[in-house]
DNA sequence: GGACTGACAGATATTGAAATCTGTCATCTG
DNA sequence: CAGATGACAGATTTCAATATCTGTCAGTCC
């Protein structure tokens, strides 16, 4: 077998379509330019995935799971209380898509174009962010600062209810000056539904 | 002065957009098919509008008005308590613009696309409703039911966090099975937050 | 023999010439 | 003379011919 740097994995695959999305774009992005940046045959690509869109949305789901990643760590922090908690880990996601979306917007418009083809990628990602928060929900009930009949189903309506601030559909907005204002009123309106009254 | 009927009039002008834009979508319905569907020559339709576009912006406005119409009687009417009525209009606006998205989900596109394109009216009618919602929450705020320091802020949070009913982004979930449970749960937790505790 | 190649058929995208549309305006009409 | 017309220039869209891509597979090469 050649040496590591040489073979052709399905992790090189993934690197090399990024590069291939990130300069020609996702309409025009083919497993030609792939495996011509690989310097392997298409057909050698096929061999990995076995459709071009079985390949973006691993590409998709890779850059999801980054996210899913830094925020995780936020949300098992059992040292810090839930209160505390939740806005860090709301505003980070916040923070991580604004900046995702600021400093690279075709980038971004790329994998905008990429979750929406994506069958099960997005599904399985908004599952993953809101297991995490119902987490935070849980640590809060057992402390006595939450209140909640149904972690899981508060977790849904916290992250639906902050959708303006994740959901790329509003990447539009983000760069508008009162945004941070907004964040800070649609929070503190739900920590208030949250707390123990 | 010609009878009613055939004076060429904007209101005429917009029915024959409208119904030209039902026919065609939004992609292929030009000016011209307008001039066509109302018997005259294009260059009359530009003599009462300067562009198409703001023959377009002016039938987006028509029909974002006729919703504000719906939800302002709820809105002030004084006989009822403030929660009832918020809970109220959330769900008419909900119920509103699911009953377009089912109903005609090609008309609803053409007026996505409408949208998308018109520069202040979609602006205009999210502060028409936002001042809509701000009166219920001074409504509860004077009556003593709802704590808020800031209704306009409060109002807009609660647009905002309610996006998921009413946005149109979000059209193709409003016929998931679960909508209405995710629909109560995001209620339940933003009139506890804004209760006096 | 397992990984890779490249020719191939059908599907999709590109291209440029022709058709249509937008917006203007000199002219007409009642 | 107020309102409507239709020819026109430049911009945009359509359409069909052409080129490229996707996905397969018989065959090649270590």
């Amino acid at each position: 077998m050649a040496p590591t740097a040489e073979t052709l994995t399905a992790e090189r695959i993934l690197e090399a379509t990024e590069e291939v999305l990130r300069r020609h774009g996702p309409a025009k992005a083919t497993v030609v330019d792939v495996a011509r940046a690989l310097g392997v045959s298409h057909g050698s690509v096929y061999r990995h995935f076995r459709t071009k869109a079985a390949l973006r949305e691993a590409v998709t789901k890779r850059w999801l799971d980054r996210t899913s990643q830094e925020l995780s760590g936020i949300a098992t922090d059992a040292s810090r209380d839930p209160e505390t908690r939740l806005r860090d880990w709301l505003a980070t996601l916040f923070a991580a898509k604004r900046r995702k979306a600021g400093d690279d917007p075709e980038l971004f418009a790329t994998y905008m174009v990429l979750t929406d083809e994506s069958g099960s990628a997005v599904a399985d990602h908004v599952a993953d962010l809101t297991g995490q928060l119902a987490r935070i929900v849980e640590s809060g009930v057992e402390s006595g600062a939450f209140a909640s009949p149904d972690p899981a189903r508060t977790a849904r309506a916290l992250f639906q209810t902050t959708g303006r601030f994740h959901d790329p559909c509003y990447a539009g907005d983000w760069t508008r000056p009162d945004i941070e204002t907004d964040f800070t009123a649609v929070l503190d309106l739900l920590v208030r539904g949250l707390r123990t009254s």
